[in-house]
DNA sequence: GAATATACGGAGTGGGGACTTCGGATGGCA
DNA sequence: TGCCATCCGAAGTCCCCACTCCGTATATTC
């Protein structure tokens, strides 16, 4: 299923699913149809479903696309030289970008529920490269070392969720992660 | 439509029906079965329609129960000597409340979206219940004056989501509600 | 303990959405 | 240019679920 296709218009159409998916779960949530997706691709039903021979398959493809992008993004912070504002710049940015990313979102927070599955691989890395933020962001006092990766995941999956789902203003977003910030600050 | 009924065995129902809806909707989400309710609830599906002639209504009604608990809960907190506690076990409370109750979470989370619904009175209600703790746990100098009411019902319901959709382990759960005070505390 | 309004349940009905089928188009290659 | 494997899309099929109909049962009232 995941293998690429050798014609060209099949590659073409592959991507643009993913990429009309992407927008699609992230607008309507996981319940959105799948005929929707392949309306907006400018396919046939049937071409979603070659490609992706089920909902739920589609739908992994596209975590395991976005949380590539999120990893990618959070492996080049964890080289950067100011390891604390690494870890919060990330930490913004991810909460930044749930707005209206439903499903994603979802998706995200099984992340320790079905540890079998292929998508759970994402969430396992990502979980990895926010970790090393983290310790790394610790080492440099810029984050309190009573706390691990478990709650700074709970903050994350918190502060995403009710962005993607409150009607927030950019000031109140931004002082409700002031408020998680200080809250990370050492003692 | 939310009329009670006269005679005594639909009256009973309609509470059985009530009460097992906060359940599986609770446990499954808004897109449980209603057929699963009647099941559970051991009425036909018609009893069920009968009582809430559309899964909406139903849902509506089992919202409007449940913030009113919470807000009685909040406005008896209210009257407490110790505004900081009250405040922050109001906090806790809530996001305890939260595991498995997805759907309740949901609406909660909808509090500033559908504005004129009849469900949407519950969240309103809930709000200026919160708002009053907050000023008093503020005014007692248990949490910092520079944050308002949007940014505490941004967390609340964050955690509240987090808490629903993770599987997080009671210890996990405490630290980050503890992030989450002292970044509440004052400066 | 009958009469009657009220309430009940099971068997539909209709619509929507996931998934399949199959005849037709078309990119890749000689 | 012509062949053919690959890929495509429109029109189904099937199932699930919200919601309705109607004959039956029972709480209430006298």
């Amino acid at each position: 299923m995941a293998t690429q296709p050798t014609r060209a218009d099949a590659r073409g159409n592959r991507a643009r699913i993913l990429e009309v998916a992407e927008e699609v779960f992230g607008r309507g949530g996981s319940t959105a149809s799948t005929e929707k997706v392949a309306r907006l691709a400018g396919v046939g039903i049937a071409t979603v479903f070659r490609h992706f021979p089920t909902k739920q398959m589609l739908l992994e493809a596209v975590l395991v696309r976005h949380f590539d992008h999120l990893c990618q993004r959070a492996q080049s912070l964890a080289e950067s030289d100011d390891p604390g504002p690494a870890f919060f710049d990330f930490f913004g940015q991810i909460v930044a970008d749930a707005a209206g990313k439903l499903a994603i979102i979802e998706a995200f927070t099984d992340a320790g529920g079905d540890v079998d599955g292929k998508a759970a691989q994402g969430p396992r890395d990502l979980r990895e490269a926010v970790g090393v933020l983290l310790r790394r962001a610790q080492d440099a006092g810029a984050v309190r070392t009573d706390i691990g990766l478990d709650e700074v995941h709970a903050l994350l999956v918190g502060v995403s969720r009710a962005v993607a789902h409150i009607r927030l203003d950019e000031r109140a977003r931004a002082r409700a992660l002031e408020i998680i910030f200080d809250g990370l600050a050492p003692r």
